[in-house]
This record gives C-alpha cells, sequence and structure tokens, in this order.
DNA sequence: GCACAAAAATGATAAATATCAACTTTTATC
DNA sequence: GATAAAAGTTGATATTTATCATTTTTGTGC
C-alpha cells in the first residue's frame, strides 16, 4: 500500500502536472506523447536517471522534488540544479549521443514521466512552436551552466555557500523559511567545497543571525546580508 | 595596405572556410546566407563580440584563432574554449533573449563571416538536417561547459594547467610543439587560477622536464606524464 | 639603439580551504 | 527499545592557493 495517493491522471490529456512546453502540442500531438509514455513513482533517494546510460526517454517530473547532478572525479559530484515539478529534463544527449550526461535522484517522494525519445524529437520537427519553447529551456539551462561556473570558479566559499542558499530561495521554494530537503553533504556538492566546510559555514552564518536550522527546516532571517554575501564573493 | 591577402572567396558559394554544418544548406539557402552575411577581418587582440550586447549575426571563424570567455566578477574572465577555422558560434542567446553571453576577442588576424541571425533561424527550421547537425553543434559546447565546470572546481591547480596544456595539444594544435598564442595571463583565466600561480606551474613543469617554452613556441616533453598529473588532479 | 610599457618571473607571506581524527546526534532496522 | 548506521559537528593541522612587492625580461615606437 502506497503511503501517498497520486493525483496525476492516467492520461496526459488534462494532467496539470506537465512541463509547460506540452501544453503547444496539437491534441494529436499530445495522444502520441500519452501512448508513448512511462509514469514512474520514485521514493525519496531512488536514482531517476543515471549518468552514462542510454537515453530511450526525455523525462518531465510531476510532483516531488530531485537533485539534477554531474558525476566528477573519484566520487565527487557537482550538484547543477534542483528539478521541481513541472520541469522537463532532456540535456544535451538528445542531440549528441543518446546518452545521459548527468544523473537525477529523487529528493523527496516523486513522480516522474518518461516520454520515448524519437516521439519526442518527431514532436520536435513537426511543431514550430513546441520546438521554439524547448530551444528556450535548454538555453536557460545552458546559462545556468554558465553562471554555475563563473560563480563556482570566482567566488570564495561564504559567497557559494550564500548562493546555495539564495538559489533554494529564489528558485526552488520562493519562501524565506523552508524544509531541509538536502543534507549538509549535498549542499556541499551545490558549492563546491568539502563536507566539514558546509557545516563549519552553516554553523558561521547562524551565528551571524542570517539563518536558522531547526526541525529540518531553514529560515533565512537576513536576506539582505545573505545577497551582500554573495554578492562579494 | 592590409599585410596579408584573404585567401577567403568573396561569396559563400564555393567557399572552404564556412563551418561544415553549411554544406548541408541547398544552394539557394546558401545564396540567401550569401546575402545576408558580413564579412570582417580583425587584428589580434580586437574584440570580436563583447558578452552582453545584442545577437544581431551568428558567426562563422574563416581563419585565425580567438578565445571565447564568459566575462565574470571583477574583471575576471573565464575562457570556454579557444575558436579555430572554421568553428560556428551561435549561443544560448540565439533562443533565450537575443544578446550574446560571452565575449570573443581575436588571437591572431582572423577573418569572420557574420550571419544574419533571422536568416540564420529560417533556414534552421526549414533544412532538418541542417538543424540537426546545429544541435550536435550546441550540444558538444554544453558537454564541452559539464567538462570545465568538473575539472575547475574538482581537481587542483597543476591538474588544472595539465589539461590545459592537453587541451591545447589535443583539441587545437593536434601537436606537440605550437606557437604559444595565448599569454600567462590567459592561460590563467582557461585554467581558473591566478596569473602568477600559472607562471610558477609553467615553471615547475619545465625543471621537471615535462614541457619546453622558448621563442614563443611550446613544446609538450612529456605528453604520458602530463596525461598523469591531469589524470591525477 | 634607447625609452617606455607590458608581460613574465620570483620569493615571501598571508589567506583560504581541505583533511584528519575524534565525537555527538539523528535516523533506520530489527 | 536496543543497536547499528548514517549524518552532522568540531578543533587541530596540513595543504593549497592568492596576494604582494619587487625584479627581470620582452616588445614597441621613435
Amino acid at each position: 500500500m502506497p503511503d501517498y495517493i497520486d493525483k496525476t491522471p492516467r492520461h496526459c490529456i488534462g494532467c496539470q502536472c506537465m512541463s509547460s512546453m506540452f501544453s503547444l502540442l496539437t491534441h494529436e500531438e499530445l495522444m502520441m506523447v500519452d501512448a508513448n509514455k512511462i509514469h514512474v513513482h520514485f521514493k525519496a533517494g531512488e536514482t531517476i536517471k543515471k549518468q552514462g546510460t542510454y537515453m530511450s526517454h526525455v523525462l518531465s517530473v510531476n510532483t516531488g522534488l530531485a537533485k539534477l547532478y554531474l558525476e566528477g572525479l573519484e566520487g565527487h559530484s557537482a550538484i547543477l540544479r534542483i528539478v521541481k515539478p513541472t520541469n522537463f529534463i532532456g540535456g544535451p544527449g538528445i542531440f549528441h549521443d543518446q546518452r545521459h550526461h548527468f544523473s537525477i535522484t529523487a529528493l523527496l517522494d516523486a513522480s516522474v514521466c518518461f516520454i520515448d525519445l524519437q516521439v519526442f524529437k518527431s514532436i520536435l520537427q513537426s511543431n514550430k512552436a513546441f520546438s521554439e519553447e524547448f530551444m528556450k529551456d535548454f538555453s536557460r539551462d545552458i546559462l545556468t551552466v554558465y553562471n554555475r561556473l563563473i560563480y563556482l570558479t570566482q567566488k570564495q566559499m561564504p559567497g557559494r555557500m550564500a548562493d546555495a542558499l539564495l538559489y533554494l530561495h529564489d528558485e526552488i521554494f520562493q519562501r524565506l523559511k523552508f524544509p531541509m530537503i538536502i543534507s549538509r553533504f549535498e549542499l556541499s556538492e551545490l558549492s563546491a567545497m568539502s563536507r566539514e566546510s558546509a557545516v563549519k559555514l552553516l554553523r558561521d552564518f547562524q551565528k551571524e543571525g542570517l539563518i536558522r536550522i531547526s526541525d529540518h527546516e531553514l529560515e533565512i532571517l537576513d536576506l539582505d546580508s545573505l545577497r551582500k554575501i554573495s554578492h562579494i564573493g
């Protein structure tokens, strides 16, 4: 017996959980997607996609949260972004080599639709508006990576940690108090530092009254100061 | 009187210097590109494109070499890659906001064609094979950035410098001895470290007999050791 | 060839960051 | 509820890296 009831409808038609770009599809195209999709539930902690594997489908996250990360050297990972509903996940493998170039792991229980890649690509070619929207989404992802490259290589640890927290605030939860869905270790993977350094910085931020962490919740107490730390790097 | 004679033909038809993807165009499409392109020569050191400016054209580098870099914080830049003939340069701005998200500066005298963005986009939509090839190129660029993100954040300086030199060897010159077209400072921007650290690492590499620098030429003496340094990070 | 500017090189020092070795708390499991 | 496992915490220490001040070399224009 599952511990929660999935509200996602069985079919794509009328589904409120699909990535917004799919609203540009015709009824027929959506039917085609529907007929060639697989809908799967993941428990928190489960691997949704593993870097390096064959890309048979593209993904749309219906509910839950997940981390999208590059598996790097000697077991170290770099979290590229947190995936939330109703994000689309494709990646450069669609056109390059039909492989996944990042891994995705559920942070919370998540419901994900897997859409057949060939069907997806054929719709890309037939539907101009859809393809345009897809390219925009793709491009935004790239700009995110540009941004991360700069701030991870040009800022010091306090600035990077501030950025990580501000990312969670600005992009994921949009409120000052949010559940600590990611561990200290994952926070260190998001800000390119050691686990211990991440812990110490969070402690410092708490001491200075910038944040408060309790009961698996993080509250930003001084957003301005956090932005200042991010800014000065 | 120019100090060199440009071998690039006046017109795109029959041009050997255009990015390979353009060979997929029909005669008519190529005529359209030709009628809507601007051909410009740059001297070494000149800025070809400035980050943040309006993207009216996409670029194809006919001759010369250039650096493509992100302008980051407080005047610091991160060189993403060296552009060589006959590379195509588009970028996420094509679909996102019609702006350039990186700067490009000529390292050697360079001849560059600027192709009208709207014409380019319309051909993207009409020519399936061309669009497929463009997407492949686009995707390769992204994988390069993924790769750089990992190695710049997870390797130490010696590994990063080794990677920079191996990049020049493997991707740009494909031979052990090549002209030092980029300064120590630019080498430091390619490997995310301070100018002084770059200088010292090159000295160390020379002392250890891995490389030799003289007369504006760099020669890799021990490729295997360099790869080992890159590997151990 | 000389004057000047830019780039490169150097060593000393300071700052940033990781690592290590404990230890504590929390979470999961039977 | 006992126990193990995982996550979090801490301070000491070592390592990595940047910065600074200065010198040397190289390139450029006259």
